[in-house]
DNA sequence: CGTACGTTTGAGTAGTATCAAGAGCCGTGG
DNA sequence: CCACGGCTCTTGATACTACTCAAACGTACG
């Protein structure tokens, strides 16, 4: 929304993007070409820097904040397709798949992005092939996370699923605490919900289930694992678990106090 | 596995690659040298072409025949991940991601392939970046097609997946017949399940209740649309259906006779 | 200080998974 | 050629997860 006049020099524009793996060993000459193509942008938290279904001219590259890709289906529902921060290219998808924006990009803080020109980029990677490999590198990888996230919801239970979400993002952008591994970005139960396909009805219980059993602390917007095994073991065990109960009405320690103890599944023994 | 002496001569392989839009306007010399670092494969229906987590050391491209990738979960549960037909590149993620193959590719009928080392591929790349620039894009559009998939799993009914799969995959490996379009590649109810991430059970009842209302015709391993436009309406409806009814016990037409007309979301008027 | 948003919690139930048989089709070997 | 064993598919009964509807609470913010 907001354009052009930095707020950042070229020259600094030029050590950040120099710093990225994506164009390491490019000459500095054809890099300031490049941004000099480009232009920067800001986007305060919760305005979008595209919508879905805008014609896309170019891709940007976040330089700051965070931005969660968001699709949306003709019922209004939503689907987190990505979580991007500093450093990731925004936009790839409608660039080389020559689309509209298949899904929009909504800041969740304050963000800062180079927007690049579709022709522009075009023409320095066929300059740069190196680059053009390593964009394939990202592309790859962005691929095979979503192949792992569809595998996930296609059978996994919902309990599992957000527990490997929380583990990823604590893993991707969380950050050490007294209290534990704090998650950086700011997410409401329903962007959780979003991210793991389910409501935020459901991911609401489940993590106070959780905070009851002392494993994570809960804020508005704010999640903090304080016992990231307890999750891992969560989200990887084979076995049926223990510790957390059904979904809806009694607490720990309440409920028919008949085989509580799972493990022999109820009604399999006759 | 069976390996080398094509089946198909050098000039012949020339041929059927510079037909596909991969490789336009690429002169022949260098397609000629590609293709002499590659090895051609043949693949009997059944077989894996690769299993996941094998060491990648290059992709494969397909020439004939239909290959389904599977990714398995621990406990063994399986999603389809994709369906490849003639002129598809396999394991692009591997290759450029750099890892093992995350994914087994199984033909599903007797099926060929070129083979192409790593390295090769990467140095053709170097010296033809037209052609990364369109591996991009299939990458870009696989992402696509990926996300969207996601969405659907994540927010979608499975009667509604399964006919937006159904009528997918008429749309892209459809025949017509004097029946109706048939589906080219042969799927199990299993298969289907693991393309639209629920069990075969829950497949093979909607489509029976379909054949009943005489929207496909069912074989084994055979699925021939004879109305794909009520498909199509049950894919892409906004508002409820009205044919089909509950999955399980009551037939079309039984069941509570009150409140059976939808529409009107109860309780939503006050 | 009120309003709005994010969140928690409850009750009821639709939609699917799961468990359990059984029926047809197919290639194989007697 | 026919009987057999193995797949693939169909169908029923039952369990249960997670969604839907509904309401209330707390906190941030104007």
């Amino acid at each position: 929304m907001e354009q052009r006049r930095p707020g950042t020099t070229e020259g600094e524009l030029l050590e950040v993007l120099s710093g990225y793996p994506l164009f390491r060993g490019v000459p500095r000459e054809s890099l300031r070409a490049l941004i000099h193509m480009g232009v920067e942008r800001k986007c305060p938290a919760g305005r979008f820097l595209f919508l879905e279904g805008d014609p896309a001219e170019g891709v940007y590259l976040l330089l700051e904040g965070y931005v969660k890709v968001v699709q949306t289906d003709v019922s209004g529902q939503e689907v987190v397709a990505q979580v991007a921060g500093p450093g990731e290219p925004l936009g790839l998808i409608a660039m080389f798949a020559d689309s509209p924006y298949p899904a929009s990009a909504q800041a969740v803080s304050p963000a800062r992005a180079l927007w690049l020109p579709g022709e522009a980029l075009r023409g320095f990677l066929l300059r740069h092939p190196e680059v053009a490999l390593r964009l394939l590198r990202v592309l790859a990888e962005r691929l095979h996370e979503t192949h792992r996230r569809l595998l996930e919801v296609s059978i996994l239970r919902v309990e599992r699923r957000l527990a490997r979400v929380l583990v990823r993002l604590a893993s991707r952008l969380g950050q050490r605490t007294e209290e534990g591994i704090a998650v950086a970005m700011p997410l409401s139960r329903e962007e959780l919900a979003e991210l793991c396909g389910t409501r935020l009805h459901t991911v609401s219980r489940l993590l106070n289930r959780w905070q009851r059993a002392g494993w994570v602390r809960l804020g508005r917007r704010r999640i903090v694992l304080r016992e990231p095994h307890a999750l891992v073991a969560l989200a990887e065990e084979l076995e049926p678990r223990e510790p957390p109960l059904a979904l809806t009405g009694r607490k720990v320690g309440e409920g028919k106090t008949v085989d509580d103890r799972r493990g022999t599944r109820p009604g399999r023994t006759e």
